[in-house]
RNA sequence: GGCGGGUUGGCGGAGAGGUUACGCAGCGGAUUGCAAAUCCGUGAAGAUCGGUUCGAUUCCGAUACCCGCCUCCA
């Protein structure tokens, strides 16, 4: 069995992964909030987490549990419905943002199908366990761990000593430093909300408080709760959510099951960047994977982009990388075209065992193409999502090259003996501005589809 | 202000207390009608200042700069 590091944000430290059910090793990463297109900055957790997968899967034999959530309970999407309505849209409330986060899913499975990242064997929607959330909630009011006032329910954060542990804060700093306006019925001012009133204009479920929908927070802790109980292997995301989204689940998790560990093994990934800046909105550097895809950047790009990077540090995105990324990949898959794949080298997955070193393991994914090893490298490829058949359309000419390569060879054949090679050059240059890569020896012509290939600069050629 | 992360060769980017990362680019050579591709060889590093050590880019401390979180942004 290898031996499986991980990086848990819960100790800061490296630690051998021991999974509590071999048989069933459970993960859980936060999903998106599905109000818009998924930026480039989303697809990061996804490819990193899914690679977690590929490998948990291979080390386990498929005994993994994978969750990832939808958030279909939102501000942003409720705005987005309601200025549908009052454009005149048909439809009840309800069923508009049931129709945008529906077109939201759909996008967002394409995309990310379109990185090679498996879908998970679970899929939550919040709006599907609220009955859980509103339970979870009336559990932590019973323990004394929360509070109803004026609608809405509150974590009371000073019941749980351990508030604060894994962002490594003190209830106390975060009082001192917090920019926060804090709602009067709050007992304390990082006290934070479980359920919330709804008016007429917003989605809302019947509860014991009233009319309302739940906090964010909470509904990770229920989706998790019910899919893989109260104590589970992994929990994934984004860094940012750090805090104060996973300090919250754990309050609520843990004060709901003081008897269980809730998630044992933390992982974040890091931010990623464009132009040395995290992608917002507000900066302008915002761009969509769908963005990237339609200017032609392969998703399987985008995948070997991420992975150069160690999930654990901040990634910047530039065109040049992308450019390499291609290079490469066109590289490997012209070595492993046609050959069928044997077993992932030991050396790449014992780097990806080590917290995951998908730039160590990119390393000897290099090493194996040198070797010549290309039913390895495609074995390798394919444990980091890469190299499939599925995912390598974009690498194909989409046309039969073989006529062009034929017509170069007889033009070359005259032009040995003649001593004139104008008319070789002319077609070779030709081919070269439609992307063709031109490789010619004793052996004969061979024509190869390059960077910026483009079929219908071929026409007259022939 | 509080908390966290980072700073590696021209660029990207890893591991390791002492031995080549790797990729791209560069340089030299083989090969080629010329190229491309390929192959062989090769130069180049670890922000600054201290400390620990026989020895640190790797551990510890300080300084500088960068980034993130503290705002339901992955």
């Amino acid at each position: 069995m290898v031996t499986i590091r991980l990086h848990n944000g819960k100790t800061r430290a490296k630690e051998v992964f021991t999974p509590i059910d071999p048989e069933n090793v459970r993960v859980y990463v936060c999903g998106p909030t599905v109000y818009d297109r998924a930026h480039l900055g989303n697809a990061r957790p996804v490819v990193v987490f899914d690679t977690l997968y590929r490998l948990l899967r291979h080390v386990y034999g498929g005994k993994v549990t994978y969750v990832r959530n939808f958030t279909d309970v939102d501000d942003k999407i409720n705005a987005t419905a309601l200025a549908r309505q009052q454009a005149g849209a048909a439809g009840s409330l309800e069923a508009l943002i049931a129709e945008r986060t529906e077109e939201t899913i759909g996008w967002y499975h394409a995309d990310m199908d379109a990185l090679g990242a498996l879908r998970p064997d679970h899929e939550p929607r919040a709006t599907a366990y609220v009955g859980a959330m509103i339970g979870m909630i009336e559990g932590l009011i019973a323990k004394g761990h929360a509070y109803a006032a004026e609608g809405h329910v509150l974590f009371d954060v000073r019941s749980y000593p351990d508030y604060g542990h894994l962002s490594g804060r003190s209830v106390d700093d975060m009082i001192a430093g917090a920019r926060v306006e804090v709602a009067p019925y709050k007992r304390d001012p990082m006290d934070f909300v479980l359920w919330k009133p709804s008016d007429e204009n917003l989605p809302g479920w019947d509860s014991p408080w009233g009319r309302g929908r739940p906090g964010w927070h909470i509904e990770c802790s229920a989706m998790s709760l019910e899919l893989l109980g109260p104590s589970f292997d992994i929990h994934g995301g984004g860094i940012d959510l750090q805090f104060p989204h996973h300090e919250n689940e754990i309050a609520q998790s843990c004060c709901a099951h003081p008897e269980a560990d809730f998630a044992r093994v933390w992982m974040h990934n890091e931010m990623l960047q464009v132009e040395g800046k995290k992608m917002s909105k507000s900066l302008g550097n915002f761009f969509t994977v769908r963005d990237l895809l339609d200017q032609g950047v392969p998703g399987e790009v985008i995948r070997l982009v991420f992975l150069g990077t160690h999930y654990g540090r901040p990634m910047d995105w530039t065109a040049e990388k992308a450019a390499q990324a291609e290079a490469t990949l066109r590289k490997w898959r012209a070595l492993v075209k046609g050959v069928e794949a044997s077993v992932p080298a030991e050396a790449v997955i014992e780097a990806l065992a080590d917290d995951l070193n998908t730039a160590g393991a990119i390393a000897e994914l290099h090493a194996l193409a040198a070797k010549g090893d290309a039913a390895g490298l495609k074995a390798s490829g394919q444990l980091m999502g890469l190299l499939s058949e599925a995912m390598g359309d974009w690498a194909e000419a989409g046309v039969d090259l073989a006529p062009y390569a034929a017509r170069l060879a007889a033009l070359r054949e005259v032009a040995m003996v003649a001593k004139d090679f104008a008319p070789v050059d002319a077609m070779k240059a030709a081919l070269v501005a439609a992307g063709v890569e031109v490789r010619m020896s004793k052996a004969g012509v061979e024509l190869l589809p390059g960077p910026g290939f483009d079929a219908a600069r071929l026409e007259g050629l022939l």
